[in-house]
DNA sequence: CTTGGTTCTGAACGCGCGTTCAGTTAAATG
DNA sequence: CATTTAACTGAACGCGCGTTCAGAACCAAG
Protein backbone atom coordinates (compact mmCIF):
# COMPACT_ATOMS: atom_id res chain seq x y z
CA UNK A 1 0.00 0.00 0.00
CA UNK A 2 3.07 2.07 1.03
CA UNK A 3 4.38 1.64 -2.38
CA UNK A 4 1.32 2.15 -4.13
CA UNK A 5 0.86 5.60 -2.99
CA UNK A 6 4.46 6.46 -3.44
CA UNK A 7 4.20 5.61 -7.45
CA UNK A 8 0.93 7.49 -7.36
CA UNK A 9 2.00 10.22 -5.34
CA UNK A 10 5.29 11.08 -7.30
CA UNK A 11 3.01 10.69 -10.44
CA UNK A 12 -0.26 12.69 -10.01
CA UNK A 13 0.73 14.79 -6.97
CA UNK A 14 -0.47 14.00 -3.60
CA UNK A 15 -4.32 15.97 -3.94
CA UNK A 16 -4.52 14.54 -7.28
CA UNK A 17 -4.61 10.49 -6.01
CA UNK A 18 -7.88 9.64 -4.58
CA UNK A 19 -7.93 6.39 -1.86
CA UNK A 20 -9.51 4.62 -4.71
CA UNK A 21 -7.20 5.19 -6.76
CA UNK A 22 -4.45 3.39 -4.36
CA UNK A 23 -6.75 1.33 -3.43
CA UNK A 24 -7.66 0.03 -6.70
CA UNK A 25 -3.48 -0.49 -7.56
CA UNK A 26 -3.30 -2.69 -4.37
CA UNK A 27 -5.88 -4.69 -5.40
CA UNK A 28 -8.72 -3.44 -2.69
CA UNK A 29 -11.55 -1.67 -2.17
CA UNK A 30 -10.87 1.91 -0.67
CA UNK A 31 -12.70 1.25 2.65
CA UNK A 32 -9.93 -1.73 3.51
CA UNK A 33 -6.78 1.24 3.76
CA UNK A 34 -8.45 2.31 6.97
CA UNK A 35 -7.41 -0.43 8.49
CA UNK A 36 -3.92 -0.15 7.98
CA UNK A 37 -3.52 4.17 7.97
CA UNK A 38 -6.14 6.38 10.09
CA UNK A 39 -6.35 8.71 6.76
CA UNK A 40 -4.72 10.24 3.50
CA UNK A 41 -2.44 12.30 5.28
CA UNK A 42 -0.79 10.34 7.43
CA UNK A 43 0.03 8.30 4.26
CA UNK A 44 2.14 10.95 3.24
CA UNK A 45 3.39 11.45 6.24
CA UNK A 46 4.76 8.58 6.74
CA UNK A 47 6.09 8.35 3.76
CA UNK A 48 8.53 11.24 3.85
CA UNK A 49 9.25 10.44 7.67
CA UNK A 50 10.48 7.02 6.53
CA UNK A 51 12.74 8.95 3.93
CA UNK A 52 14.06 11.02 5.41
CA UNK A 53 15.16 8.70 8.57
CA UNK A 54 16.41 6.66 5.43
CA UNK A 55 18.78 9.45 4.19
CA UNK A 56 19.62 10.66 7.33
CA UNK A 57 20.76 6.72 8.80
CA UNK A 58 22.42 6.48 5.65
CA UNK A 59 24.79 9.40 5.50
CA UNK A 60 28.15 8.41 5.74
CA UNK A 61 30.37 8.38 8.98
CA UNK A 62 33.46 10.33 7.84
CA UNK A 63 34.96 9.94 11.26
CA UNK A 64 38.82 10.35 11.29
CA UNK A 65 38.89 11.36 7.49
CA UNK A 66 39.75 15.21 6.49
CA UNK A 67 37.11 17.61 5.72
CA UNK A 68 37.73 17.22 2.05
CA UNK A 69 37.45 13.87 2.08
CA UNK A 70 34.01 14.13 4.33
CA UNK A 71 32.38 16.23 1.89
CA UNK A 72 33.78 14.49 -1.41
CA UNK A 73 31.80 10.87 0.63
CA UNK A 74 29.05 13.30 1.10
CA UNK A 75 29.01 14.40 -2.50
CA UNK A 76 29.01 11.10 -3.76
CA UNK A 77 26.02 9.96 -1.06
CA UNK A 78 23.68 12.29 -1.87
CA UNK A 79 23.90 11.85 -5.53
CA UNK A 80 23.56 8.25 -5.67
CA UNK A 81 20.81 7.68 -2.59
CA UNK A 82 18.90 10.58 -4.28
CA UNK A 83 19.41 8.56 -7.39
CA UNK A 84 18.31 5.34 -5.98
CA UNK A 85 14.88 6.73 -4.70
CA UNK A 86 13.81 9.37 -6.66
CA UNK A 87 9.89 8.68 -6.18
CA UNK A 88 10.62 9.37 -2.19
CA UNK A 89 12.61 12.45 -3.06
CA UNK A 90 10.14 13.89 -5.54
CA UNK A 91 7.59 13.70 -2.73
CA UNK A 92 9.82 15.03 0.21
CA UNK A 93 10.47 18.19 -2.13
CA UNK A 94 6.93 18.62 -3.56
CA UNK A 95 4.70 17.16 -1.02
CA UNK A 96 5.87 19.43 2.03
CA UNK A 97 3.06 21.91 1.11
CA UNK A 98 -0.01 18.98 1.95
CA UNK A 99 1.45 18.42 5.22
CA UNK A 100 -0.56 19.69 8.48
CA UNK A 101 1.87 22.52 10.04
CA UNK A 102 2.36 20.06 12.32
CA UNK A 103 3.57 17.24 10.24
CA UNK A 104 5.56 19.44 8.41
CA UNK A 105 7.84 21.14 11.23
CA UNK A 106 8.33 17.22 11.37
CA UNK A 107 9.67 16.68 7.93
CA UNK A 108 11.52 20.31 8.19
CA UNK A 109 13.19 19.52 11.07
CA UNK A 110 14.16 16.34 9.44
CA UNK A 111 15.72 18.17 6.81
CA UNK A 112 17.17 20.36 9.00
CA UNK A 113 19.38 17.75 10.69
CA UNK A 114 20.66 16.22 7.46
CA UNK A 115 22.00 19.71 5.91
CA UNK A 116 23.33 20.15 9.47
CA UNK A 117 25.43 17.25 8.03
CA UNK A 118 27.29 18.86 5.55
CA UNK A 119 27.65 22.40 7.34
CA UNK A 120 29.22 20.62 9.88
CA UNK A 121 31.58 19.65 7.34
CA UNK A 122 32.10 23.01 5.76
CA UNK A 123 32.29 24.16 9.51
CA UNK A 124 35.67 22.47 9.98
CA UNK A 125 37.10 22.48 6.85
CA UNK A 126 36.77 26.19 7.44
CA UNK A 127 38.33 26.45 10.76
CA UNK A 128 41.12 23.81 8.93
CA UNK A 129 41.71 26.24 6.16
CA UNK A 130 41.08 23.95 4.03
CA UNK A 131 38.03 25.52 2.79
CA UNK A 132 37.36 28.85 1.79
CA UNK A 133 33.62 30.16 2.13
CA UNK A 134 32.64 33.61 3.25
CA UNK A 135 29.17 32.03 4.59
CA UNK A 136 29.14 27.86 6.01
CA UNK A 137 25.17 28.50 5.72
CA UNK A 138 24.79 29.75 2.30
CA UNK A 139 27.46 27.08 0.85
CA UNK A 140 24.97 24.47 2.29
CA UNK A 141 22.07 25.64 0.33
CA UNK A 142 23.93 25.96 -2.48
CA UNK A 143 25.77 22.81 -2.08
CA UNK A 144 22.51 20.75 -1.52
CA UNK A 145 20.66 22.05 -3.95
CA UNK A 146 22.80 21.53 -6.80
CA UNK A 147 22.97 18.38 -6.19
CA UNK A 148 19.53 17.14 -5.66
CA UNK A 149 18.97 18.94 -9.15
CA UNK A 150 20.82 16.26 -10.62
CA UNK A 151 17.52 14.23 -10.36
CA UNK A 152 15.92 16.43 -12.62
CA UNK A 153 18.19 15.09 -15.62
CA UNK A 154 19.88 12.25 -15.13
CA UNK A 155 18.60 8.81 -16.25
CA UNK A 156 20.43 5.90 -16.55
CA UNK A 157 21.62 4.18 -19.54
CA UNK A 158 22.34 8.00 -21.48
CA UNK A 159 25.63 9.46 -22.27
CA UNK A 160 26.92 9.05 -18.68
CA UNK A 161 27.10 6.76 -16.01
CA UNK A 162 26.40 8.01 -12.00
CA UNK A 163 29.79 7.61 -11.29
CA UNK A 164 30.93 10.35 -13.86
CA UNK A 165 27.72 12.89 -12.64
CA UNK A 166 29.22 12.09 -8.83
CA UNK A 167 32.87 12.80 -10.03
CA UNK A 168 31.90 15.86 -12.55
CA UNK A 169 29.69 17.12 -9.39
CA UNK A 170 32.39 16.81 -7.02
CA UNK A 171 34.87 18.52 -8.94
CA UNK A 172 32.84 21.61 -9.28
CA UNK A 173 31.57 21.11 -5.19
CA UNK A 174 35.01 20.65 -4.24
CA UNK A 175 36.27 24.17 -6.76
CA UNK A 176 33.14 26.03 -5.28
CA UNK A 177 34.48 25.41 -1.78
CA UNK A 178 38.16 26.43 -2.61
CA UNK A 179 39.36 23.42 -1.76
CA UNK B 1 -8.40 37.36 -11.93
CA UNK B 2 -4.62 36.18 -12.58
CA UNK B 3 -3.34 38.09 -10.18
CA UNK B 4 -5.43 36.02 -7.41
CA UNK B 5 -4.96 32.66 -9.37
CA UNK B 6 -1.17 33.25 -8.78
CA UNK B 7 -1.02 33.81 -5.22
CA UNK B 8 -3.78 30.47 -4.74
CA UNK B 9 -1.80 28.52 -6.43
CA UNK B 10 1.42 29.32 -5.56
CA UNK B 11 -0.06 29.00 -1.74
CA UNK B 12 -2.12 25.68 -2.03
CA UNK B 13 -1.05 24.35 -5.08
CA UNK B 14 -3.04 24.17 -8.33
CA UNK B 15 -5.36 20.94 -7.85
CA UNK B 16 -5.86 21.83 -4.21
CA UNK B 17 -7.41 25.42 -5.39
CA UNK B 18 -11.15 25.72 -6.63
CA UNK B 19 -12.52 27.76 -9.42
CA UNK B 20 -14.90 29.33 -6.34
CA UNK B 21 -11.86 30.55 -4.45
CA UNK B 22 -10.44 32.20 -7.34
CA UNK B 23 -13.76 33.67 -7.77
CA UNK B 24 -14.09 34.69 -4.39
CA UNK B 25 -10.55 36.04 -4.34
CA UNK B 26 -11.90 38.37 -7.12
CA UNK B 27 -15.44 38.99 -5.68
CA UNK B 28 -16.90 37.72 -8.23
CA UNK B 29 -19.02 33.80 -8.72
CA UNK B 30 -16.90 31.42 -9.92
CA UNK B 31 -18.94 31.29 -13.38
CA UNK B 32 -17.82 34.92 -14.44
CA UNK B 33 -14.51 33.62 -14.76
CA UNK B 34 -15.25 31.82 -18.03
CA UNK B 35 -15.55 35.06 -19.69
CA UNK B 36 -11.88 35.51 -19.41
CA UNK B 37 -10.45 31.91 -19.40
CA UNK B 38 -11.76 29.13 -21.26
CA UNK B 39 -10.72 26.42 -18.01
CA UNK B 40 -8.71 26.53 -15.62
CA UNK B 41 -5.71 24.47 -17.18
CA UNK B 42 -5.39 27.06 -19.45
CA UNK B 43 -5.58 29.52 -16.50
CA UNK B 44 -2.38 27.55 -14.99
CA UNK B 45 -0.51 27.62 -18.53
CA UNK B 46 -1.19 31.31 -18.81
CA UNK B 47 0.74 32.04 -15.92
CA UNK B 48 3.68 29.89 -16.59
CA UNK B 49 3.84 30.88 -20.18
CA UNK B 50 3.77 34.38 -19.41
CA UNK B 51 6.42 33.98 -16.66
CA UNK B 52 8.53 32.14 -19.14
CA UNK B 53 8.40 34.66 -21.32
CA UNK B 54 9.29 37.10 -18.91
CA UNK B 55 12.63 35.74 -17.55
CA UNK B 56 13.59 34.79 -21.44
CA UNK B 57 13.12 38.50 -22.03
CA UNK B 58 14.64 40.04 -19.38
CA UNK B 59 18.25 37.52 -19.58
CA UNK B 60 20.87 40.47 -19.51
CA UNK B 61 22.35 40.86 -23.55
CA UNK B 62 26.31 40.71 -22.55
CA UNK B 63 27.55 41.64 -26.36
CA UNK B 64 31.05 42.58 -26.11
CA UNK B 65 31.81 41.31 -22.49
CA UNK B 66 33.55 38.74 -21.81
CA UNK B 67 32.77 35.34 -20.90
CA UNK B 68 33.67 36.26 -17.32
CA UNK B 69 31.38 39.01 -17.42
CA UNK B 70 28.67 37.61 -18.90
CA UNK B 71 28.36 34.69 -16.38
CA UNK B 72 28.50 37.15 -13.15
CA UNK B 73 25.96 38.99 -15.00
CA UNK B 74 23.73 35.90 -15.69
CA UNK B 75 24.27 35.09 -11.93
CA UNK B 76 23.31 38.01 -10.65
CA UNK B 77 20.38 38.32 -12.80
CA UNK B 78 18.63 35.47 -12.32
CA UNK B 79 18.56 35.71 -8.68
CA UNK B 80 17.84 38.84 -8.46
CA UNK B 81 14.72 37.83 -10.64
CA UNK B 82 13.72 34.77 -9.27
CA UNK B 83 13.71 36.84 -5.69
CA UNK B 84 11.06 39.36 -7.42
CA UNK B 85 8.94 36.60 -8.50
CA UNK B 86 8.98 34.05 -5.86
CA UNK B 87 5.15 33.00 -6.73
CA UNK B 88 5.54 32.84 -10.39
CA UNK B 89 8.58 30.65 -9.47
CA UNK B 90 7.08 28.58 -7.27
CA UNK B 91 4.53 27.81 -9.72
CA UNK B 92 6.40 27.15 -13.52
CA UNK B 93 8.79 24.25 -10.81
CA UNK B 94 6.01 22.80 -9.32
CA UNK B 95 2.79 22.66 -11.17
CA UNK B 96 4.66 21.42 -14.36
CA UNK B 97 2.95 17.94 -13.54
CA UNK B 98 -0.68 19.43 -13.98
CA UNK B 99 -0.54 21.02 -17.84
CA UNK B 100 -1.56 18.77 -20.14
CA UNK B 101 1.41 17.46 -22.32
CA UNK B 102 0.78 19.48 -25.12
CA UNK B 103 1.37 22.74 -22.89
CA UNK B 104 4.33 20.95 -20.39
CA UNK B 105 5.96 20.51 -23.53
CA UNK B 106 5.53 24.39 -24.54
CA UNK B 107 7.19 25.27 -21.20
CA UNK B 108 9.24 22.83 -20.99
CA UNK B 109 10.90 24.25 -24.61
CA UNK B 110 11.28 27.82 -23.25
CA UNK B 111 12.75 26.56 -19.71
CA UNK B 112 15.50 24.72 -22.50
CA UNK B 113 15.39 27.92 -24.16
CA UNK B 114 16.57 29.65 -20.67
CA UNK B 115 19.05 27.42 -20.19
CA UNK B 116 21.08 27.59 -23.40
CA UNK B 117 21.30 31.46 -22.81
CA UNK B 118 23.47 29.93 -19.86
CA UNK B 119 25.18 26.93 -22.15
CA UNK B 120 26.22 29.32 -24.83
CA UNK B 121 28.40 31.55 -22.10
CA UNK B 122 29.55 28.81 -21.16
CA UNK B 123 31.06 26.81 -24.44
CA UNK B 124 32.07 30.45 -25.00
CA UNK B 125 34.11 31.07 -21.62
CA UNK B 126 35.57 27.32 -22.26
CA UNK B 127 36.48 27.75 -25.88
CA UNK B 128 38.13 31.28 -25.30
CA UNK B 129 40.55 29.09 -21.95
CA UNK B 130 38.49 31.14 -19.34
CA UNK B 131 36.51 28.43 -17.65
CA UNK B 132 37.58 24.60 -17.08
CA UNK B 133 34.42 22.73 -17.15
CA UNK B 134 34.33 19.01 -18.03
CA UNK B 135 30.87 19.26 -19.66
CA UNK B 136 29.23 22.11 -19.97
CA UNK B 137 25.76 20.83 -19.95
CA UNK B 138 26.18 19.64 -16.33
CA UNK B 139 27.35 22.61 -15.57
CA UNK B 140 24.37 24.66 -16.90
CA UNK B 141 22.08 22.36 -14.81
CA UNK B 142 24.43 22.23 -11.39
CA UNK B 143 24.43 26.11 -11.79
CA UNK B 144 21.08 27.25 -12.25
CA UNK B 145 19.83 24.96 -9.84
CA UNK B 146 22.14 26.08 -6.93
CA UNK B 147 20.81 29.75 -8.30
CA UNK B 148 17.07 29.13 -8.50
CA UNK B 149 17.52 26.89 -4.48
CA UNK B 150 18.15 30.84 -3.47
CA UNK B 151 14.18 31.01 -3.38
CA UNK B 152 14.19 28.39 -1.16
CA UNK B 153 15.72 30.29 1.84
CA UNK B 154 16.61 33.75 1.35
CA UNK B 155 14.16 36.16 2.80
CA UNK B 156 14.37 40.11 2.78
CA UNK B 157 15.28 42.14 5.69
CA UNK B 158 17.18 39.22 7.84
CA UNK B 159 21.05 38.78 8.51
CA UNK B 160 21.97 39.37 4.52
CA UNK B 161 20.84 41.79 1.64
CA UNK B 162 19.99 40.54 -1.58
CA UNK B 163 23.39 41.64 -3.05
CA UNK B 164 25.35 39.89 -0.16
CA UNK B 165 23.84 36.81 -1.96
CA UNK B 166 24.12 37.55 -5.16
CA UNK B 167 28.00 38.34 -3.82
CA UNK B 168 28.22 35.06 -2.67
CA UNK B 169 26.63 33.01 -5.25
CA UNK B 170 28.65 35.00 -7.41
CA UNK B 171 32.21 33.72 -6.44
CA UNK B 172 30.66 30.57 -5.33
CA UNK B 173 29.84 29.88 -9.35
CA UNK B 174 32.79 31.28 -10.83
CA UNK B 175 34.94 29.21 -8.79
CA UNK B 176 32.65 26.15 -9.32
CA UNK B 177 34.02 26.94 -13.38
CA UNK B 178 37.11 27.26 -12.72
CA UNK B 179 37.14 31.18 -13.70
C1' DC C 1 -17.33 -28.42 13.28
C1' DT C 2 -17.45 -24.35 16.01
C1' DT C 3 -15.71 -20.26 17.58
C1' DG C 4 -13.27 -15.84 17.55
C1' DG C 5 -10.75 -12.56 15.38
C1' DT C 6 -9.07 -10.26 11.19
C1' DT C 7 -9.75 -8.46 6.82
C1' DC C 8 -12.43 -6.84 3.19
C1' DT C 9 -16.67 -5.42 0.69
C1' DG C 10 -20.18 -2.46 -0.84
C1' DA C 11 -23.09 0.95 0.07
C1' DA C 12 -23.80 5.17 1.97
C1' DC C 13 -22.86 10.04 4.02
C1' DG C 14 -22.37 14.96 2.88
C1' DC C 15 -19.69 17.77 0.25
C1' DG C 16 -17.23 20.38 -3.21
C1' DC C 17 -15.57 19.99 -7.82
C1' DG C 18 -15.30 22.13 -13.08
C1' DT C 19 -18.30 23.69 -16.13
C1' DT C 20 -22.70 25.37 -18.45
C1' DC C 21 -26.38 28.48 -19.24
C1' DA C 22 -30.85 30.99 -18.99
C1' DG C 23 -31.84 35.08 -17.11
C1' DT C 24 -30.75 39.47 -14.63
C1' DT C 25 -28.16 43.67 -14.13
C1' DA C 26 -25.23 47.32 -15.63
C1' DA C 27 -22.97 50.16 -19.01
C1' DA C 28 -22.41 52.17 -23.48
C1' DT C 29 -24.41 54.00 -27.68
C1' DG C 30 -27.52 56.74 -30.44
C1' DC D 1 -35.31 57.39 -23.34
C1' DA D 2 -34.70 53.03 -26.11
C1' DT D 3 -31.71 49.62 -27.62
C1' DT D 4 -27.68 46.93 -27.91
C1' DT D 5 -23.83 44.80 -25.78
C1' DA D 6 -21.12 43.20 -22.09
C1' DA D 7 -20.70 41.27 -17.51
C1' DC D 8 -22.33 38.68 -13.87
C1' DT D 9 -25.47 35.72 -11.06
C1' DG D 10 -27.36 31.67 -9.26
C1' DA D 11 -28.80 27.39 -9.96
C1' DA D 12 -28.00 23.16 -11.91
C1' DC D 13 -25.41 19.04 -14.11
C1' DG D 14 -23.00 14.69 -13.10
C1' DC D 15 -19.22 13.20 -10.73
C1' DG D 16 -15.68 11.81 -7.53
C1' DC D 17 -13.93 12.85 -3.07
C1' DG D 18 -12.45 11.11 2.14
C1' DT D 19 -14.33 8.56 5.42
C1' DT D 20 -17.54 5.32 8.01
C1' DC D 21 -19.66 1.05 9.05
C1' DA D 22 -22.73 -3.08 9.10
C1' DG D 23 -22.20 -7.33 7.43
C1' DA D 24 -19.86 -10.95 4.58
C1' DA D 25 -15.74 -13.77 3.84
C1' DC D 26 -11.83 -15.87 5.35
C1' DC D 27 -8.64 -18.08 8.44
C1' DA D 28 -6.44 -20.10 12.56
C1' DA D 29 -7.16 -22.46 17.03
C1' DG D 30 -9.55 -25.64 19.99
Amino acid sequence: MREAALHLFAEHGFAAVSMRQIASEVGVQAGALYNYTPDKQSLLFDLMKTHMQDVIAAVPDGTGQTPVQQLEGFVRFHIAFHHRRPEEVFIAYMELRNLTPENFEVVEQMRRTYEAHLQAILDRGIAAGDFVVEDAKIATFAVIAMLTGVNTWFREGGRLTLEDVQDQYWQMVRKSVGA
